[in-house]
RNA sequence: CCUUCCAUAGUUCAAUGGAUAGAACAAGAGACUUCUAAUCUCUAGAUCUAAGUUCGAUUCUUAGUGGGAGGACCA
């Protein structure tokens, strides 16, 4: 049952029967302040001027040929002409039996029913480091990914791995020339920092020294032609290590891969695409091949250079090809940082002339960039956070915060995992889309405030009580005492998803998750719940089980796990 | 120079064109014989500037100011 809905239909039916002009567009929303009501109109307010009638006085008539609805308990009109609708004890009954059947269920949309959704995000490049960025792209990618499931589509979690170009020959001219031996530790991380630490020695004498630009350029096209066995055995073992590294990294943050697509996969396609379109829409220019973005508003773009070796361009075209020819996606979107927001939108314009699928289908979500505020990682001018500092940092100040608990130590690692993931995801999602992040680690792995870990720890709450009590009785009757600020938002919970994925900003869950747990705290506070004596024992239980099952519900499509005790 | 994004309490963020611009942190005051006080309650504090659009603008348009990003063989 839709609420919304209902009210909509009442309204329709009341300006029918006093016979003003239909709208195709009745906004029903929630009024800023639970005192004003649960849903309010303006339509008195945008009708006013046609109708030329005073617009209080024209809600006035509004309501008075809405009929009765066993949901609405009243109606006000307030402010300037707003209609007010007030639920009943009724509704909030019904609306928690719904949730507590529907248990994992609980959110759920069809929204997307049919349609192939492609997320690709994370996109690391294999021989380096991977960084806060990445981090960035996942925790967003990963989010809406779920979010997409949630709205029954068929969706695939993919990502790019960038396993051939410069970026390569650089950290194998590193490899070979940094004077050390190659690391025999078995830990992935190790191997991985390894490989991290020659590309950024070879990026430093790419730039600095002719001769070794020269080397590095010839062991770039070796890459692509595998004509060097020494070159390959190196090469192949590297990738190896990554991939190796990478596959762990995945798993501590969450993220499920349906496919990995690599450069070296799409690079010959795209070339190709690109070859076969000259004249068409690329065009030769000082021994390179381009796309002329500047006859769109945008700019020209190399997609293939004088070497005749594909840049990145002509690999997302081929990547274009490869994600239609593999899923046909209906939508197929792409998380990255907002630098490459106009790069990507002459790569888009140049696929769109190719297939038009390719552009029209085609979401770009851009983020903002990471900023430290303090602490241990504060940001020198230019200094990369490494992901993996980041989240080892986060685990550190997480265990020591647990030292005092009555936890084994072995539980209190595998807890501080969940936790110090969540507070990075959480400042990551809970700002609005495309926007800059300032990351404060205090504020964001506090366990009060608004961060990740206080919506874990609500849920601990919740669930302690729920331990104590052995069966909770679903026969529920009405709420005999006062409708609390909880029952007023949990209903909400689906809105929230449509909205997250209307806008691609799974901001809005987090906002109503920690508004939803606030709400829980302070009931929690006024209430004794386990108290038998209270005359709404059962109904306060289910209300507590709801709560808890809305925020793991919410918590998953944030890409957040909940843990059991903290 | 061109393109593009951004500007809200001391700080970090909210607010499909709506009512008294909401939180968190920091500051001040208070609440533990209690289901985890790791919580809760109360107090003080903000829309960059100027025009325009309208019943109504933080939100839309234009101009300005300040900051970020991008602009051919990197990604």
């Amino acid at each position: 049952m839709d609420i919304k809905l209902e009210i909509e239909n009442l309204i329709k039916e009341s300006l029918k029967k006093i016979d003003i002009g239909f709208l195709k567009n009745i906004e029903i929303v929630h009024p800023d302040i639970l005192d004003h009501g649960d849903y309010t109109c303006n339509i008195a307010m945008i009708l006013a001027k046609k109708e030329n009638k005073n617009p209080r006085e024209l809600a006035e008539q509004i309501k008075a040929y809405i009929s009765n609805h066993e949901y609405i308990e009243k109606i006000e009109i307030a402010g300037s002409g707003f209609i007010n609708f007030y639920l009943s004890k009724k509704f909030y009954q019904f609306s928690l039996k719904e949730i507590f059947e529907k248990k994992e269920n609980w959110g759920k949309n069809q929204i997307l029913r049919g349609k192939v959704f492609l997320a690709e995000h994370t996109d690391p490049n294999l021989f380096k480091e991977i960084h806060a960025g990445h981090l960035m792209t996942n925790a967003i990618g990963e989010s809406i990914y779920r979010i997409a499931g949630f709205s029954d589509a068929d969706t695939k979690n993919i990502t790019f791995q960038g396993d051939v170009g410069l970026h390569i020959a650089k950290a194998i001219w590193g490899i070979k020339n940094i004077g050390e031996e190659l690391p025999k530790n078995k830990i992935p991380f190790e191997k991985q920092k390894f490989l991290g630490q020659c590309y950024v020695f070879g990026e430093k004498n790419f730039s600095e020294n002719e001769d070794v630009k020269n080397n590095i350029l010839k062991i770039n096209k070796n890459i692509y032609t595998r004509e060097d066995d020494e070159q390959n055995k190196i090469y192949d073992l590297g990738c190896k290590w990554s991939l190796e590294y990478l596959e762990t990294i995945y798993k501590l943050l969450g993220s499920k891969f349906d496919y990995y697509f690599l450069e070296s996969e799409t690079f010959k396609d795209g070339q190709r695409i690109v070859e076969e379109n000259i004249g068409k829409i690329f065009k030769k220019s000082n021994g390179a091949i381009i796309f002329e973005g500047s006859k769109y508003g945008l700019h020209d773009r190399v997609f293939i250079n004088s070497e005749g070796l594909p840049t990145y361009e002509a690999k997302d075209i081929g990547l274009f090809y490869k994600k239609w020819e593999k899923y046909n996606p209906d939508i197929s979107m792409t998380v990255t940082g907002s630098e490459q927001e106009q790069y990507f939108e002459i790569v888009q314009k140049a696929g769109g002339m190719i297939n038009s699928e390719w552009e029209e289908k085609t979401v770009h979500l851009a983020h903002g960039k990471l900023k430290l505020s303090s602490g241990k990682m504060s940001s020198r001018e230019g200094k990369i956070i490494r992901a993996q500092e980041w989240i080892n940092s986060a685990i550190e100040s997480i265990i020591d915060k647990m030292k005092d608990r009555e936890i084994d130590e072995e539980s209190v690692k595998e807890i501080s995992k969940k936790i110090a993931i969540a507070g990075i995801k959480y400042s990551i999602l809970k700002v609005s889309a495309g926007k800059d992040i300032v990351y404060d680690e205090k504020k964001a792995l506090d366990f009060a405030g608004n961060s990740g870990p206080y919506l874990q720890y609500s849920y601990v709450r919740a669930n302690s009580i729920l331990k104590k009590v052995e069966e909770i009785n679903l026969d529920i009757s009405v709420r005999k005492g006062n409708i609390s600020g909880l029952e007023k938002l949990i209903y909400r919970f689906p809105e929230e998803i449509k909205k997250s994925l209307k806008f691609y900003s799974s901001h809005y869950i987090a906002n109503y998750l920690y508004e939803l747990a606030s709400e829980f705290n302070f009931f929690y506070g006024n209430t004794k719940i386990l108290d038998k004596n209270n005359e709404d024992y059962f109904y306060n239980l289910v209300l507590v089980k709801s709560f808890a099952q809305t925020i793991k519900n919410g918590l998953y499509l944030l890409g957040i796990e909940t843990v059991d005790k903290m």
